[in-house]
DNA sequence: CGTATACTTGATTGTGATCAACGACGGTGG
DNA sequence: CCACCGTCGTTGATCACAATCAAGTATACG
């Protein structure tokens, strides 16, 4: 094995355009604020300590660290993964406009590391300004349990996905599931301009296959016109061939 | 593949026995209520509807339904899986004495089973009770998210084990977290006497190989004596080397 | 004592890993 | 605009880990 030193530095730019607001933001329906009345907006507002930028291949946290801040991305796509010592790699969760990445406050180790897929903006909420804001709008608690349940739900299927099912059927799941997550954030888009800025790499490391067997994979789907890839870029053409070949469970919900 | 048809009925049975008292749980420390001081516990005992028997190979609940009720788990292994519509079965998580198996209220379907492995007993927690109680305990919800995010942490783990790991060193894993959990739930029971109530198709199911496999490596395991194993019980003779086997990460936490 | 469940073992097969080389594309600097 | 280089992707040959198929033995349990 032995790939990359994961040497990226940790590099979090505070954005210097004029912060967007909470009040107007698009994706507020997907995120932690989903549940906070629209008149407490400006007042929730201050608890988001900055907006930041992180580049493509930059990482927004490391296996390891304390991180004392919790974010929302609110555009680009974030990668969660874990490395074994020898070098392996397994790719957790993508993380798309409108996620939650929370740490566990500054005390305890985050388990894994974050790395942006595309140049990313997050919003920051410092733990402490986080923990006020629990203890005063209990229904953005609520909330956040309710992220944390559904995130559960998605790493079980990862599990199933990864554990029980061929290389096919494992990339089938996963193209329908960015597929769905993407027609969610952008209901008007035509499904023929969805795409996912991913490398096979990063493919093969989330569905726990290599990336040659990727290739081939791709190769397959793409003779039967299911789906179209390129450099980092990756089309669904036929949704209904993937269900065919994902071999879903009847209770993914 | 084709395998049991899943055919257990439902059968909770309320105890009959005179419940246990929160005041004197033997694992509160590990469970929800761990976060609750002591003379409050009388009180919170009040939103516990019932304590329950579960026999061995029985449902908890199963992938689909609505589940209105959460649970504490007091005594015995229940085991958390999914299935696929080809009969492959993944295992999700074993739940130790002390564990929460949270709903996500009655109006969501749960994307999994659970089912006894030994006879358990649980203590339950009506789900319009338990947010009742969250409202006016704000520490129990503080301890929720916490429970929430170290089963995350698990599943994550669990992830990289089926993703990343052969299958001895994933099965190392899978004993030595196993291991200690049941050191944390019983610390002066000498190592030597620690057991796991599993059969080979269940920890097969869990690290996501077949049962002829699981028979082999555990084989070799025997013949090296780290382990040994007879009907449904797995023993650890020798657990550094399992960590040498392991090869886990560095931050597992 | 008989039957079902759990486990073992051998023979064979196959999916996907590994090794290796090459090709395509995009970005950068001259 | 072109040459260069690094990243990304493709393809073929070979290998290995674990799956599958098939019988068998032990153990628990009624």
């Amino acid at each position: 094995m032995e790939r990359r030193a994961n040497d990226g530095q940790l590099q979090l730019r505070v954005r210097t355009e004029k912060p967007t607001l909470c009040r107007v933001c698009p994706i507020r329906n997907l995120a932690l604020f989903e549940a906070v009345e629209d008149g407490l907006l400006d007042w929730t507002q201050n608890f988001r300590s900055q907006q930041y930028v992180l580049d493509a291949r930059r990482l927004l946290y490391r296996e390891g660290d304390f991180v004392a801040e919790s974010f929302t991305l609110f555009q680009g796509w974030v990668m969660l993964y874990k490395m074994l010592p020898d070098g392996k790699r397994q790719v957790l969760r993508f993380a798309l406009p409108g996620d939650f990445l929370g740490s566990r406050g500054d005390e305890i180790r985050v388990n894994h590391s974050a790395v942006a897929i595309t140049q990313s903006i997050l919003c920051g909420f410092p733990q402490d300004k986080l923990n006020q804001l629990f203890s005063e709008r209990p229904e953005i608690v609520t909330r956040l349990i309710s992220i944390q349940q559904r995130d559960m739900t998605q790493c079980y299927d990862h599990v199933m996905s990864v554990g029980q099912k061929s290389a096919i059927e494992s990339i089938a799941c996963m193209m329908i599931d960015l597929f769905e997550r993407c027609l969610e954030r952008d209901p008007n888009v035509r499904p023929e301009d969805v795409h996912f800025p991913l490398s096979q790499e990063e493919v093969a490391d989330y569905a726990g296959i290599t990336l040659v067997h990727v290739s081939r994979v791709f190769k397959e789907l793409r003779d039967k016109c299911v789906i179209d890839n390129g450099h980092r870029k990756i089309r669904i053409l036929d949704i209904e061939a993937l269900h065919k070949i994902a071999n879903l469970g009847v209770h993914t919900d």
